[in-house]
RNA sequence: GGCGAUUUAGCUCAGCCGGUUAGAGCGCAUGAUUCAUAAUCAUGAGGUCCGGGGUUCAAGUCCCCGAGUCGCUACCA
């Protein structure tokens, strides 16, 4: 399966600019795409990576909405602190850009309107509402009006807020448009899809028959989607947030985000290019020339974009190249948890780069040593501390200050006489013959995590020989074999600096600076010609430095304070809603019942099906509370409160007749109402 | 619920096309050692390979049923 390819296009997961960048993120995508990349430059090939930031979409500008600002401020912000810390932390793009660029709304937009003219999209027309005032159609939550359930006036065009119900905007008694706050009116509109159906043989040879080396988690998920069939899906969107959709006729439209990010690659390919052409060449090599090999790092979230929709779009234009792989990573946990940005439950880079200066290598060593390659794993701090002591201090950093140590106390610093190799000898540079190849045939298949082992495999080897020869004794009698032995032992410290730069570059460049080795080149891995007799070596500084237990606990304990936090602090109550007439509200005819019988719904997750003792008969209640309610038959003979005479409404097949109330928590658990004491069933809650 | 992935030593993970006593790193125990950031080196203890069936001369490895975890998806009146 392996073609060969004249030069390598990484691309990576396009962060989204309504936050700022975590460990999870640099586990799943761009501590393995530096490493691939900086691997690939260490061997010559001609590679570049791209970057940059997501920034359009519906949740930026929601952002923005509570915030009072606008969404470009909202991205400005994030992209500032995504690419400082990106930057600092060593990840090296050839270019770090963003999709609220004027060139990626170009490129997006030249991209958009090919396909239009080719034919590539369906056009559907449907009737939704325009605001005459602000010349614009009204995106679903930008229509209020009064929701026909429970006469709320304030209701969203895609769900009441003080019902709960999801509504079409069509629903809405007495629309108002909440740019203008005039009367919108319906007005026919169109959007465009992408036929993905259309697309579907081919995908499937082209995956199912010839990616069958994709992971199998990749090839997994492809094969579910094109098993169940393939659907249109919208390109467009109503929004004035975005790329504008370049048709006549469709002012107030955008590019759907998902269909304008995967063309940010693109764009910032363009933009890498036309900075500087005479490194980069023309960007059309990279993305249509068949001998550039594409690689996107994503992770497990993103799969379907990157192995099934971008591809069709790619394909539909025709002149572009398809992704040669697509290495997706699972999740990273954080102590036990998911990783959240809203429950603010991660560790950020920017924050660990002030927490811990100058320690960029360790959490890079820690997400590799520890990637989620075929499932999701667990970062604690614990183990943090643990990989930083006992492997990078004690086994890498140890060796090559062992190494220095010993040269400067014996020969004054300088590289001794090679010598005659024992049989000892010659063992030990028999290990070192195959290393290159085994690290290569590792980082070739996106096996980081074993890749960076064979590394640290060779600084294990070092102390083991240091160890077995023991130079302190000979010194007292053979300095011309302590001269042989220190030899090959800086020569192993030379190995190190070379097998480890994809990896750990700071640290590995501190290692050059050392040993006086200015220049780094892979194809020298495994030789033990690369420091010269007589090279003056500089005094030796510790490579890495322990991380104390105080430490450690600090860190813990934010995450834990954060937690806290969370649960009470930072939650900020929704700002009360417009005063209701005293009759609304008796219009509402809330209860109390007992439940007679509360079981799961077969074929649903999240319904629980009760059985309410209402005081007149009996009435069936579905409430989507089932994951806080495990052990639904203990709620039975318990009392509960329930919304009597809401709309009846069926759901997965079952008639629900009214609604049970519950209070959502901070952390958005279902909490169930129930009286203090019991009361006659049937009563109401005034 | 449907689909996909995953479940192997205390922890994190390897185990290709089924083949003799299931591996590595960390942690733990014991010993050696002192050049080194109490670092290193050696040895050792630790596993009904998620559970239950089946195919086979032979299964962690293939098939069926079930459970846990994660993702996509449907459903939270």
């Amino acid at each position: 399966m392996s073609k060969n390819f004249k030069r390598t296009l990484i691309t990576t997961a396009l962060p989204y600019a309504n936050g700022p960048v975590h460990i999870g993120h640099l586990a799943g995508v761009y501590v393995p795409a530096d490493i691939y990349a900086r691997y690939m430059r260490l061997k010559g090939e001609e590679v570049v990576m791209i970057g940059g930031s997501d920034e359009h979409g519906v949740p930026i500008t929601i952002k923005a909405r509570n915030e009072g600002i606008t969404p470009q401020q909202v991205v400005d912000r994030y992209h500032t602190i995504i690419k400082d810390s990106f930057q600092e932390f060593g990840i090296t793009f050839d270019v770090y850009s963003r999709t609220s660029s004027k060139i990626h709304h170009k490129t997006a937009s030249d991209f958009f309107r090919i396909l239009y003219d080719k034919g590539e999209f369906i056009e559907k027309t449907s009737e939704q509402y325009y605001d005459e005032e602000a010349k614009q159609f009204l995106a679903d939550r930008y229509i209020t009006g009064k929701c026909p359930h429970c006469g709320n006036e304030r209701a969203y065009g895609d769900q009441c807020e003080a019902c709960g119900t999801s509504l079409s905007p069509l629903d809405l008694i007495e629309p108002k448009s909440a740019i203008s706050g005039s009367s919108p009116v319906l007005k026919e509109t169109r959007h465009w899809y992408l036929p993905l159906d259309k697309h579907e043989p081919w995908l499937r040879e082209w995956i199912l028959e010839n990616h069958k080396e994709w992971k199998t988690n990749v090839y997994g998920q492809c094969k579910s989607w094109l098993d169940m069939g393939l659907q249109p899906r919208a390109v467009s969107r109503d929004l004035d947030w975005g790329v504008p959709v370049p048709v006549e006729g469709a002012e107030g439209k955008v590019l759907y985000v998902w269909f304008d990010a995967p063309i940010g690659y693109i764009s910032n390919t363009i933009e890498m290019c036309e900075k500087e052409p005479e490194k980069y060449g023309n960007w059309e090599k990279w993305w249509k020339d068949p001998e550039t090999k594409l690689v996107h790092f994503i992770g497990k979230d993103n799969i379907v974009f990157h192995c099934i929709v971008f591809p069709s779009m790619l394909k539909a234009d025709g002149s572009y190249i398809l992704p040669e792989n697509v290495p997706s990573n699972e999740f990273l946990n954080l102590e036990g948890d998911k990783i959240s940005t809203s429950r603010n439950w991660a560790v950020w880079l920017h924050e660990y780069l002030q927490d811990f200066p100058g320690k960029q290598d360790v959490l890079r060593y820690v997400l590799t040593a520890n990637a989620p390659e075929t499932k999701d794993n667990d970062f604690t701090w614990k183990d943090f501390q643990a990989r930083n002591n006992n492997e990078l201090v004690a086994i890498f950093g140890n060796f090559v200050n062992r190494a220095l140590v010993l040269t400067h106390k014996y020969f004054d610093g300088k590289v001794p006489a090679v010598g005659e190799a024992t049989d000892y000898d010659r063992q030990t540079l028999e290990e070192f013959k195959s290393v290159q190849a085994e690290m290569e045939k590792l980082l070739e298949v996106y096996r980081f995590r074993d890749a960076q082992k064979e590394a640290m495999n060779l600084a294990r080897i070092g102390n083991k020989y240091l160890a077995d020869m023991e130079p302190w004794k000979l010194a007292k009698t053979d300095m011309t074999r302590v001269a042989a032995i220190m030899n090959l032992s800086l020569q192993i410290t030379a190995n190190l600096a070379i097998a480890f730069e994809p990896f750990l570059p700071f640290s590995a460049q501190k290692l050059r600076d050392m040993i006086g080795m200015p220049e780094c080149n892979w194809a020298h891995l495994g030789h033990f010609n690369l420091l010269e007799e007589g090279h003056q070596l500089k005094e030796p500084t510790l490579l890495f430095e322990k991380i104390e237990d105080s430490v450690i606990e600090a860190q813990v304990q934010k995450l834990l304070d954060t937690k806290k936090a969370n649960e009470a602090a930072a939650y900020k109550a929704n700002p009360v809603k417009e005063n209701v007439a005293f009759e609304d509200f008796m219009k509402m005819d809330i209860r109390v019942g007992t439940v007679l019988d509360c079981q799961k719904v077969p074929k649903a997750d999240k319904l629980l099906q009760f059985r309410i003792a209402d005081g007149l008969e009996e009435r069936t209640i579905l409430s989507g509370i089932a994951k806080y309610y495990p052990n639904p038959e203990e709620l039975i003979g318990t009392q509960v409160c329930f919304i009597a005479n809401f709309e009846p409404r069926k759901l997965r097949g079952i008639m629900s007749e009214g609604m049970i109330l519950s209070a959502e928590d901070a952390d958005g658990k279902l909490v169930l109402i129930q009286p203090r004491m019991t009361v006659t069933n049937g009563v109401e809650v005034k």
